[in-house]
This record gives C-alpha cells, structure tokens and sequence, in this order.
DNA sequence: AAGTGGTCTAGACCACTTT
DNA sequence: AAGTGGTCTAGACCACTTC
C-alpha cells in the first residue's frame, strides 16, 4: 500500500485523513465531484471498499454527498438541506422562510485575549468583526455579532456582504474558500439591553436565547465566533438528541 | 406503463427492523448481549456482512454498543457516556456533576388535548404527571414538569422515584421496560413567573431556558413530554451542529 | 484455544445517470 | 453501452476477551 500516514490506524482511517487533506487544500472544489471510488482505490492502492469506507464516514459527517448514479461531491451550503443545519430557528406557525439580513456594521479590530483563544489566535491578530440583524417576515428577529480571523476574511466588506444576499456560510465558502464543517454552541437564556431591545423591537428587559458558536472548517480550525441574540416569541431554536 | 413500485428496502434495512422489532418485544433487555453476527446471519439466511451493515446502523443511532471480542449490547441508560446526552446543561466552571433531584409533585391526570396529539393519545386518557426541580451542588436549576401515558408507567410512585435516585430514564428502562431512544426539543427564553421564581430562588422575571422535549422510544413512539426551565446564570445548554 | 467484533479484499450483481 | 454509487456475498486475517 502506498500510504504512510503519520499515526497508527485502520486503512481507511488513513484514506480519510487523505481525503480530507486535498479537501483542506482546495484540491476539490465545493459542489465539485471527487475521483471515483474505483480510481481513488487505484490511485491509493487499496480496494475500492476501503475507499467506500472512508467515504462512508465523510458521508455520515455531510463533509461528502454521494449520488447514485453520478458520483459522490464536496457538500456545498448551496444546498436547501445544508441551510438550516446552522439556523435552527423554526417558526412556531406557518413555514420557514429564508430571512433578510440588515447589516449594522463590519470593521476590523483585534483580538482579544478571550476570542483569541477561542479561534486559536494570538492576542492583538486581527479581526473582522460584524454587526446584523436576520429579519423573518419583516420582524427583526436574531442580532448577530460575528468575529473572523482577518488572515483568512481579508477582503470582507459592507459590499460584498450585500452582493452575496444569502447565507454567510455561502460567501465564506465561494469568495474565501472557507467552509464550515461543524460549531459547538452554547445556550443561556438573558435580559435584553437598551439597545438591544430596541433593534430587536422588544421591551428592555426581555427574555432573549443567547447562542455563542464556534465554527470549525476542516481539520478542527476553528474560523469562526459568533454570538446571536435571539427573539423567541414567533420561533423556536429546533435541537433534535440522538 | 409501470405503476408506482411497493416500497422496497434493503436486505440490511429488513434485518435492521427486525432487530429493531426484537427490541422493542424486550426480547434482548437494555445492557444484555444480542446474539452474535454470525449467529443473526444463520438465523434470518444472509450473510454475516449484511447482518454488520444492519447492526452497524443501529450501533450509530446508539440503540446497541459494540465491544470488541466481547459482542454487541443492548445500550442502556446505565452508562456514563449516555448519562449526558440527555441532558445537556453543562458549568461554566468546574467539572460536570450528576444532580440531586427533588420531587415536588406526582399524580394521575387526564391528558388535554395537545398533551395527547404529543404522545399519540387520546384526549382524556390517563397520564402521570411528575414535578421536580434538579440542584446542581446545591443550586435548584431545573424546573422539570413531565407527563408520562399512565398506561405504560401504572405503578409510578414517588417511593419508586425517590428508591431510584438517578437518572429518571434509568428507571423507565428498569421498572418500565421503556427505554428512551432519542428526543425532539424546542428551546425558547421565557421570564420566570412568581412561583417558578421562587423554586429557583431567582427574582420574577429573570430569563430561564424553556426546554419542551417529546422523547421516544423503538419504533418512534412518543411515551415522555417535557418542559424544563432552567437557570443559566451558571450553566449553559450545550449543543454540537454536526 | 475459541469466540467475538474489526478490517480488508475480490467479485458479482443491481439501480441510477449520462452518452 | 458505459460509468457511477449501492448491495450482497465469501473468505482471510487481525485485535481483543474469555476460558
């Protein structure tokens, strides 16, 4: 076999970790397709079922989409089933709809020592940081404070925010070549401050879901922290305990 | 001209859901053996790669355990690892401790209308309503307020509550013969109301967590609804988008 | 040594998509 | 017809547990 990777595991461990590599590197693109099962076996000199395995897992983790038929494709957040993995928000009434975003600011700053550790930075790194609301059936419903790492949002404006009128996951990925894997959230429940209860339209004082996220690209590379306030008169935050 | 084809599943699915269905007849009891591949595979004619597949699905959705060179499992809530995954309040200091609980209420109802769409019944059918608050090193943090079918938790006393001072899905699985498979939540920010304030020993008004949860068990029967409110001035919900 | 799950292989055939 | 992923089989060997 023609692979020596650096830890002791299985054989389509090994596979994986090589996958996940070029996916790391850009080799294939988003929404591309990857080699065929067959041609990754003879490229790696292994069966095709161990590729299948390997694959198997990348699968299972919605790193990978496979298509009968067709061949299996970088998962992409261009697609309706990847879109509300990270908005859990669902209305209490009616059907879920993609909200507008009203951008509040977007500036550079820098890290301090708390994000720095939080996105494996160093204190001072810069930062891009953004401001908004998410907007469901003209009722402002999420402000979202957002921190990037400036190395990898380098060219991140007002601008291209408003160009790219969908997901921020989709901006990430196309223009930045960034795309988010996974986040660990945490929830707690707070009383809206003064400003914030007025963006919100909300009473000072009301009961909001705060949810702070890290977000992961590939390899575990936290890129992201973001901290949403969220309404919960019309929508709840949807969690599903497997 | 074809007519729209029966449902047709794989040959791993079938044995997945006889399996399933075994389960769910207590023929294998939580924390028990199942028999071995080889043996399933003599049982029901296939082979024992088909026999992995189905077991291989069921091991992901932790309904079995493998162990190696020992065989496969029933899960059960008698397991530290499963302990959490069902209650996902988590310090945000110090390392995470199994509550002590308190049991305020325990008595028969008859189910409301949306209480019976919930679990599957009809409206007026018996329930068993349960109260309780949960105190993390001391501190009342949890409101729990739980309405089980009266038809499967008959003998549900506050003896055999207190008895079984532990998880409360530990009893279900050993006094019940109902094991909690997986859950549906919905989280919301709500004000703590005078009487809530007072069990959590917190001002009225003070922003609680609002977790409602329908659980179920082998084959997707809803048997257990839910609504806790929690304090999170000290702990936090924690949740993980894969 | 025997039994269990875990990995890897090789080959056959099926279902779906595209040419 | 050719290429892709999806299923199923049979057999070999490994790693772990128990006797």
């Amino acid at each position: 076999m023609s692979v020596s990777a650096p830890t002791f595991s299985p054989l389509y461990r090994q596979i994986k970790a090589l996958l996940v590599q070029s996916l790391g590197a850009g080799e294939w693109r988003p929404g591309a397709a990857i080699p065929s099962e067959t041609e990754l076996a003879g490229r790696y000199g292994v069966s095709q079922g161990t590729v299948r395995k390997a694959i198997d897992e990348l699968a299972a983790e919605h790193i990978l989409v496979r298509r009968q038929g067709k061949g299996t494709f970088v998962a992409t957040h261009h697609e309706q089933r990847q879109l509300f993995r990270f908005l859990r928000l669902v209305p209490f009434e009616g059907t879920l709809e993609y909200p507008d975003t009203r951008l509040l600011e977007c500036r550079r700053t820098r890290a301090a020592a708390d994000l720095a550790r939080l996105l494996d930075l160093k204190a001072g790194d810069g930062i891009v940081y953004l401001r908004r609301l998410l907007i469901f059936q003209e009722a402002a419903t999420v402000l979202d404070e957002i921190s990037l790492p400036a190395a990898l949002f380098k060219g991140l404006t007002p601008t291209k925010y408003e160009e790219h009128k969908g997901s921020l996951y989709r901006l990430f990925e196309t223009e930045f070549g960034t795309r988010m894997i996974r986040a660990d959230e945490r929830l707690r429940a707070v009383a809206a401050d003064a400003a914030t209860a007025e963006l919100l339209t909300v009473r000072e004082g009301t009961p909001l879901l705060c949810v702070e996220r890290v977000a992961f690209t590939y390899g575990d590379r936290p890129v992201e922290f973001r901290r949403g306030l969220y309404r919960t008169d019309r929508h709840y935050y949807k969690n599903e305990l497997g």
